[in-house]
DNA sequence: GTAACATCTTGACTTACGTCA
DNA sequence: GGTGACGTAAGTCAAGATGTT
């Protein structure tokens, strides 16, 4: 799974995809996957890669509205921002105190470590939800293109199994009795009775169980197959 | 090289809503 | 139960940075 790019940005995202694995970084707010998924963290800020800023911290710009003149737009400096994404990965949000304390140290306003934190919660859910949508549709394509392939591979057992009377082994590739054949009424998966033949008695397709969620095929798999 | 425009990032604001004393 | 203070989420605006032509 690819990720979406992102510019001069370390927002940290995590998503819970099945099968990958992730660096525990830090508990992840949305999202905590259905079926014993992990969190893929798609936050390894590049090395080197921050850039210059523009200007400054602001000591303290009074009033910017009013009727004042317009409002200069503050950059955060390097160290700023380092210290306030550390405050944030320790913390998603402040008590009062540390929000003075933080807003003491960084020589801003509270207010505008308040606002940071606001916007800073915003986006990361934002980004969150947007990987999990990416995430979601591809899922959904693989998922769709398995259904497909197990129907047509439904269609053809459906019809060796009224026409000749034997079919051959995936496994062993002997001809084996049609009467040795089952299907599942659930999953309409054909499987082998053992007859000592087959011992692995697995299912004609294997493909999609060792694919699927955990959750979701334990579920299935432990009833009626 | 640079000007003009498009797009992205991000600091700040407003509004609505929930919680608590 | 009504009320005000407070905090947060969601939506938005706009300045400034960055990319493209």
């Amino acid at each position: 799974m690819d990720v979406i790019p992102m510019r001069s940005s370390s927002l940290e995202l995590t998503i819970s995809v099945p099968g990958f694995t992730s660096s525990p970084s830090l508990p992840s707010s949305a999202g905590e996957g259905v079926c014993g998924v992990r969190d893929l963290d798609i936050n390894q800020v590049p090395l080197g890669a921050e850039e210059e800023w523009t200007t400054g911290s602001m000591e303290d710009e009074e009033e910017s509205g009013n009727g004042g003149p317009p409002r200069k737009k503050l950059r955060l400096s390097k160290d700023q921002s380092r210290l306030l994404e550390e405050s944030f990965r320790q913390n998603h949000t402040l008590n009062p105190k540390q929000k003075e304390a933080l807003a003491m140290q960084l020589k801003l306003r509270p207010r505008q470590v308040e606002v940071w934190f606001q916007n800073r919660r915003a986006r990361s859910k934002l980004k969150q939800t947007e990987m999990e949508c990416e995430y979601l549709k591809r899922w959904f394509g693989s998922l769709t293109e398995q259904n497909r392939r197990l129907q047509r591979e439904v269609e053809e057992l459906r019809a060796m199994k009224v026409a000749p009377p034997t079919v051959i082994s995936p496994h062993s590739c002997e001809p084996l009795p049609a009467s040795t054949l089952t299907m599942c009424p659930r999953c309409e998966r054909v499987t082998t009775t053992s007859l000592g033949k087959d011992p692995t008695n697995r299912t004609t397709s294997p493909t999609l169980s060792s694919k699927l969620p955990t959750a979701l095929h334990s579920r299935h798999s432990s009833a009626a197959c």
